[in-house]
DNA sequence: ATGCACCCTCTAGCAACTATAGGGTCAAGC
DNA sequence: GCTTGACCCTATAGTTGCTAGAGGGTGCAT
């Protein structure tokens, strides 16, 4: 299998792959007579791994640490249930911020449409000085 | 005031505010006789501003976006609306996105803490071949 | 033999900073 | 008067996770 069929299979983009490589989520395969990169099954379900791992907002640093507890099936699974805890924390706390944003956005659009810049809300949220007082 | 006594004022690191200047969101300030950044209340309340803008999430192109209208307080404000509330449409679809990413991952975690890496339901959501089938 | 799709390496670019190296300035204390 | 320390300066490289480009080689079909 050569790098653009991986790429397709996996909805992934060929230098995405290859930096992968780089970045030591996939060993270097071997290699065809004219330098092609070939691959076998193996990396196919290991790239699908990152790329699920990835959209589930993993780290490539929490990936590489899921790879390594994933290829010892003997090891106790609390050091991958830790990565995942600690990485739905994080989400957790992304949505808890983002939240607020959200609303006190929310709060200031709308019903200055048709005004002036100088009656803004969203501006005087923004520069609350000069909203308040003097100018 | 130095860039030190800015900094402090509005809980931004000098080498960001020095940022914001080389990015054209902060104008060069006059020099001392020691080649300081010198900074009056002008610069305060703009720094303010961007910190502002920030902290809701707006990037540094809609930031200065939002600082050019600002500065025309005669302007009608639909195009600062416009720019808030496709920010605030940005930041729903990443709510979204992360609400799904959490909702996921919630599924899987607990459950195998005890158990082995063969079974654990993380590493099958993420290898999901192996996972169901032969291994 | 020539066109075309595909592959190769190496390097630079994106956002929005942060950190480091290697220096200069300024006020206080001895 | 000289040093110590806190602060400032520029310029450059690093961070994350790719993406895009230059400048070339390979392999197959026409």
């Amino acid at each position: 299998m050569k790098i653009g069929e991986l790429a397709r299979a996996t909805d992934t983009k060929v230098e995405t792959i290859r930096y992968y490589e780089g970045a030591g989520l996939l060993a270097p395969p071997p290699r065809t007579g004219g330098n092609y990169r070939s691959y076998g099954t193996d990396e196919l379900l290991r790239l699908s791994f990152i790329r699920r791992a990835r959209d589930l907002g993993f780290s490539l640093d929490e990936v590489r640490e899921l790879l390594a507890l994933a290829d010892d099936r003997d090891q106790p699974c609390g050091a991958v249930d830790a990565v995942a805890s600690s990485h739905l924390a994080t989400i957790e706390r992304k949505i808890a911020d983002l939240s607020q944003m959200r609303d006190e956005l929310a709060r200031v659009i709308g019903g200055c449409r048709l005004g002036k810049v100088g009656d803004c809300k969203i501006i005087q949220t923004l520069e609350p000085m000069r909203g308040a007082s003097h100018n």
